[in-house]
DNA sequence: ATCAAGTCTGGAACTTGTTCTAGATTAGCG
DNA sequence: CGCTAATCTAGAACAAGTTCCAGACTTGAT
């Protein structure tokens, strides 16, 4: 049940080599200029001259700064999802692995911060025509929380557990970019909400 | 123990009359244009204008977009806090009691969902130099949680249940707001999210 | 190879948040 | 009252996201 194409390409056309390789380069100075300065540092215009590229034919390729940025966020999952496929949780709970994998993907985002600013602040200021790009992100982000559950079928009610946590999630990065909250409150939050998921589990156990 | 002179007024020289009446007509012109079209309708010129006011003078007042929007979201929440307290929730539970709350807010929130959208998105698109008055906005949302949940001393577990519920309030209005979630799904979420309230509740027994 | 359609480029132009300036008003004080 | 410092106004100017355009270049089909 590999599902790298249909997130990669939802419903456009095929591009050819170099378009591929000029979306390439554009998300690469995207990624590059954010790691430097965070989302302000992202300019249209410097993104498209580090791509090589001209201006409109950046915003051919994405709408707006925040679909770029949403775009290299979905980028940057996809990696991480692939490590933490290669490098499951140890935990012995569903919650602690949870807690665990999401620790894990905080401390690649400290290695980056300002990285994270940018992906974060144009994650969460995305209106609505950005919601087509902005729910591929969520799904990833769901599809990332329920491999460290090691669950197939979740239960509604584990879903709406898992719901919370990606609020959480998100809205602690915020605070933390922010300087409102310092690493270990966001991790304490983390863990708080993970619990939601024992009060959750059927009354089976939940061992992979 | 009313509280209302260090919420307005945190360290800012005493204004005079005129400068009290400006100050209010820009915080009016601003709901008022957010009321209509959201956040692109509050343009700093046109707030400017409707308040009477030079553009100069505005920005005096709040040093960026941002700030007038979380100032006027600190505005909101004032009025909300003190309906709130004339009609407290009527739930059993503490849990229930914050899910009414919390439920009362969005209904208010949906007959201006515009206004909703520039407060909430400016809330979360602030960077650090906006952070005094977010943590304002964060400290009366606290309040207004703990009232629900008609607590005097809550203990650090309670404190962290209740963060996390704010975390998940902000994102689950973002994901509405963004056309990602429907109205009963936010109600979900955060009755959901107030399940870690008996959770945490010191000592006593917690049957939903 | 050639034509048509689509794409890319360089650059100007427009929008809106933000900053700056020079001059008028106001507030506080002796 | 008359002075001085702070504040306010009108408007220009600047910055960065976005749009638009004319001309050059691919690409795909005939």
């Amino acid at each position: 049940m590999t599902a790298e194409a249909k997130a990669a390409t939802p419903a456009t056309p095929p591009l050819t080599e170099r378009q591929e390789a000029r979306r390439r380069r554009i998300l690469h100075a995207s990624a590059q200029l954010a790691s430097r300065g965070g989302f302000d540092a992202v300019q249209m215009r410097e993104v498209a001259e580090a791509a090589g590229v001209a201006l409109g034919t950046l915003y051919r390729y994405f709408p707006s700064k925040i679909h770029l940025l949403v775009a290299t966020m979905q980028d940057q999952l996809q990696h991480l999802h692939g490590t933490l496929r290669k490098h499951p949780p140890s935990g012995a709970g569903s919650a602690e692995r949870v807690a665990e994998t999401l620790m894990r993907a905080f401390r690649a985002l400290q290695r980056e911060p300002h990285l994270a600013d940018a992906m974060v602040r144009a994650l969460t200021f995305a209106d609505r025509s950005v919601s087509p790009e902005v729910d591929t992100v969520s799904r990833q982000t769901t599809a990332i929380i329920l491999d460290a559950m090691g669950l197939e079928h979740p239960t509604p009610e584990q879903l709406s557990a898992v719901r919370v946590i990606e609020h959480t999630w998100h809205s602690a990065l915020i605070t933390w970019l922010s300087g409102r909250a310092s690493i270990a409150q966001v991790k304490i939050d983390i863990e708080t909400v993970c619990k939601l998921i024992d009060l959750t589990a059927p009354t089976k156990s939940q061992r992979p």
